[in-house]
DNA sequence: TTTTTATTGAAAATTATTTCACAAAATAGC
DNA sequence: GCTATTTTGTGAAATAATTTTCAATAAAAA
């Protein structure tokens, strides 16, 4: 599965450029320097250079890089290039507005089931998603084959939780809560700490002051 | 301003360490040792050691780390021993869950004011928050001294937004947008995309099993 | 056609971060 | 008070990521 593996640094980059390329599609450009990237996603652009020649020679020495063929190869690195089903699970303030929120706009993703231990919420539909029972979660992952989780659940529970979704089959979580999860070494948790970032940036702005 | 300076690495995961010192206190636990706080967030206790050392030493050969002084140390780095106001910029969707969100509860931040375009939130109060209308942001920056934005609002007008947040003097700006932020070296951008998380998370699931 | 200019790709150098491994110090048990 | 045990703090090594530099090549201009 993993033809040769790329610097983890450069794999988080990979999305940033996938959808700047998809906004020269969008203005017809059809060709793009490192530069020119460099400028729009604020990395510097020898190290795009060097991401993109983990893929092998990508560009043209004088030209850039082609916008549609770049676009079409990261593409499908990114599995853009079919749909991924996700589930949320914690149907509450902000599990709402992920729910409301299309990333199928522009990402090859969409949260195709929602849970909530609320009585109310089971057998509803939100934004077009309907909201099982918890009861349901690992038959529902297991039948829609879902092997991601977006995790919105109080803190006090994201452990029980998750344990629950790994069970049903789950491989990756995008954890919103404040809690670091213990998973099995081939589940993999993407941490989104809110109070985390807020933190660190106060930290940043009280201890660098300009420089990097 | 800036004793001498940690790596920015370490200086993202204090907040970390900040938050499970409290729950620690919580349960009146005095002391804890790296490999406790280590298998708590998932941080190498090396690592713990290492990151903790830059500010001296603040344990004990033999016995660990004082709870209480290790929590009072971090909440005067982190600057939690004093209230930080935050302004929130686009009441929609994420914008609205964040506001409802006590962020004061486990930090000393608290959103402030709120700013949005629609007429119809204008001068109301959400969530304890009033809200402004946009022609009133820079101002209401400057009066009370805010340096610190949330940014909510669609990213096709967050950079005119963030301009003119700038010019009202904040200093920090947490970015949902997908945008890359253009700003003056003295000011810090920290984004939260979350597509680009999804994304960024399928293609590990994809390309790099098991390890790491 | 020749020259100039633009731009990549890759090697090398540099910088940043993590991990190993262990002496030193403190505690805990007896 | 002595000994075994625990655990820190940190040099040194290993690993990861970024940045510099420049030869090679393509395109554009002369
Ligand atoms: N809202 C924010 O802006 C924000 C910011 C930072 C962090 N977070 C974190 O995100 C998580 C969700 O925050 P929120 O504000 O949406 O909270 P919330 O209380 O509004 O929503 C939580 C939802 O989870 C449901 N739930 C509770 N127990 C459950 C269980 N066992 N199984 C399934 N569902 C269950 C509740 O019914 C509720 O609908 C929390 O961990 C919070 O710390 C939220
Ligand atoms: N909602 C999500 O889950 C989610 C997920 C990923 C990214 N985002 C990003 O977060 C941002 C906000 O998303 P959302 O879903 O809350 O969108 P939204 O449309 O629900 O909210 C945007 C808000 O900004 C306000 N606004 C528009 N123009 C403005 C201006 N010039 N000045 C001030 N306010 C203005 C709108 O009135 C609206 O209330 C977007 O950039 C989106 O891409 C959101």
């Amino acid at each position: 599965m993993t033809e040769q593996k790329i610097p983890k640094a450069t794999a988080k980059r990979l999305p940033i450029y996938y959808r700047y390329l998809n906004i020269l599609k969008d203005a017809d450009k059809t060709r793009v320097s490192s530069t020119e990237l460099s400028d729009a996603v604020k990395v510097d652009s020898a190290t795009i250079r060097r991401d993109f020649s983990y893929f092998g020679a990508l560009g043209k020495r004088g030209y850039g890089y082609d916008v549609e063929s770049l676009l079409k190869f990261f593409k499908k690195i990114l599995n853009q290039d079919k749909l991924t089903n996700a589930a949320l699970i914690g149907v509450g303030n902000l599990g709402n507005a992920l729910l409301n929120f299309n990333f199928h706009q522009n990402s090859n993703v969409r949260i195709s089931a929602a849970f909530d231990v609320r009585p109310d919420l089971a057998n509803t539909v939100q934004s077009g998603v309907p909201i099982y029972p918890m009861a349901e979660l690992r038959k529902q992952l297991e039948d829609q084959q879902i092997k991601i989780v977006i995790l919105t659940v109080p803190s006090s529970v994201a452990q029980d939780v998750t344990d629950e979704a790994i069970a049903g089959g789950v491989r990756g979580i995008l954890n919103f809560t404040s809690l670091r999860l213990s998973v099995p070494k081939d589940v993999r948790v993407q941490n989104v700490d809110l109070t985390n970032e807020l933190q660190t940036l106060i930290y940043f702005l009280d201890h660098y002051n300009d420089e990097d």
